[in-house]
DNA sequence: TGTACATCAGTGAACGCGCGTTCACTGATGTAC
DNA sequence: TGTACATCAGTGAACGCGCGTTCACTGATGTAC
């Protein structure tokens, strides 16, 4: 029967869901390090080898967390985007920056496990770029709809951007900063990673003993990183 | 005898010098989770129990490994600032970046060890401060030598520095941005997480298709954050 | 509708491994008189 | 200078633990005729 075969099917994909869940809830208290299949396993109330008919390794069920963790960010930054007035661009900005740092607080391991240090001896394969570029693509549009708009102030004065740096920009525009101009895109990257700098310091311990009133510090310097971009408020 | 006495202390000291030197090259290959005391013994042809003679447990270990890192680090930043001329403010600035970066992809998993996801179960002691800083410093000496001597360009426009950062700022102030003003002191610890986004998203796989020529775009974004503080060359 | 067969989920034992740490011990090296 | 004693370095065995993964197996669930 058809239906029994997808009851079957829905017990097995439903299971496999319950199983990243599990996985997840023990990252976040033990970091990517602790996770263990036995203690998943225990967890769900199975013997460890019975995890196998779901994942083929310690290092698939890793790649989806890994995955799943990059479409949590992206889901919110794309939510607090949307929730922004569409032409209040530096607004957009900040509140992009402000839904990655208020995910990483809320899922330190999580962050940890995707833009922290790599595992040891995990390498994430191919699949997860897609999903990785997911937050990306929202600042990108932030950046590419205020230079449509003409509400991007062009970069002027700063060094120039290497020549060899035109094929990156060029793939970048095709993909998520359409018609930006090229300095912009150089710079975009750069706040994008200043951004992660930023939250990772916080949640590594470095402005530990050095800033006080983060939330603040953080929306200061989230701001900056827009204007180093082109958008004032 | 005092002379034997120091014989026996000297042969201590460079046995504890030795295992820190084996765990390092092990951290080198391994990262920070393959550390195990029991593999630096075996390297040292003792029995792991041994290593206790030197090291109180595996965390003092990490702790004189992060220790070393982070003076490795501040070392490596101050000979290359040292190198430039001192009135030359930018390149010093860009030359104090790259030191960073060299010496993070010379030593990756050193750099993750120190400035990447927290090693689980472990908890960095206060004595990790100090050298933390040291780095941190000659950033420091670099913006204020040149506020002093009026190569600075005050940030103008920007958004305000939150008021809840002005203890900090009068705290980092006396400790290495000598006279410098409030917003600039933002910028600079902005600039200086700014800096370690840049190598962490080259170092953990960011811009893995992304950006191919990756020290001259580093050296562009260098010279972005230098300007953001307000070194303009 | 009923039966023979195939597929699948989950079990339990085992393999082989490595880990940090403790502890009683043997020798060697240094110290005090 | 010689001897009795104390300190220290390093050993070897053990404790108790957890890990990923394989494999032959038992039942249950689904499928085909």
């Amino acid at each position: 029967m058809n239906a029994s075969q997808t009851a079957r099917e829905r017990a097995r994909a439903e299971l496999i869901r319950e199983i990243a869940e599990i996985a997840r809830r023990q990252l976040a208290t033990e970091g990517a390090a602790g996770l263990s299949l036995r203690a998943v396993a225990k967890e769900m109330g199975m013997v460890s080898s019975a995890i196998y008919r779901y994942y083929r390794s310690r290092d698939e069920l890793l790649t989806t967390l890994i995955i799943d963790g990059y479409n949590a960010i992206g889901a919110a930054v794309e939510k607090a985007d949307a929730a922004c007035p569409p032409d209040g661009y530096p607004a957009r900005w900040l509140a992009g920056c402000q839904a990655v740092r208020d995910w990483a607080l809320a899922h330190p391991h999580e962050y940890a496990l995707v833009y922290g240090s790599p595992v040891p001896g995990y390498r994430a394969p191919e699949r997860t770029i897609g999903p990785a570029a997911r937050a990306a693509a929202v600042f990108g549009k932030i950046v590419s709809d205020a230079h449509r708009d003409g509400a991007l102030a062009e970069p002027a004065g700063g060094p120039p951007v290497p020549e060899s740096f035109a094929p990156d920009a060029e793939r970048l525009r095709d993909a998520i900063l359409a018609g930006v101009p090229g300095a912009t895109v150089a710079r975009t990257l750069a706040a994008w990673a200043g951004l992660f700098g930023l939250v990772s310091f916080e949640l590594f311990g470095q402005f530990e003993n050095v800033v006080t009133d983060r939330d603040a510090f953080f929306a200061y310097a989230a701001s900056v990183l827009g204007r180093s971009v082109g958008l004032s408020a």
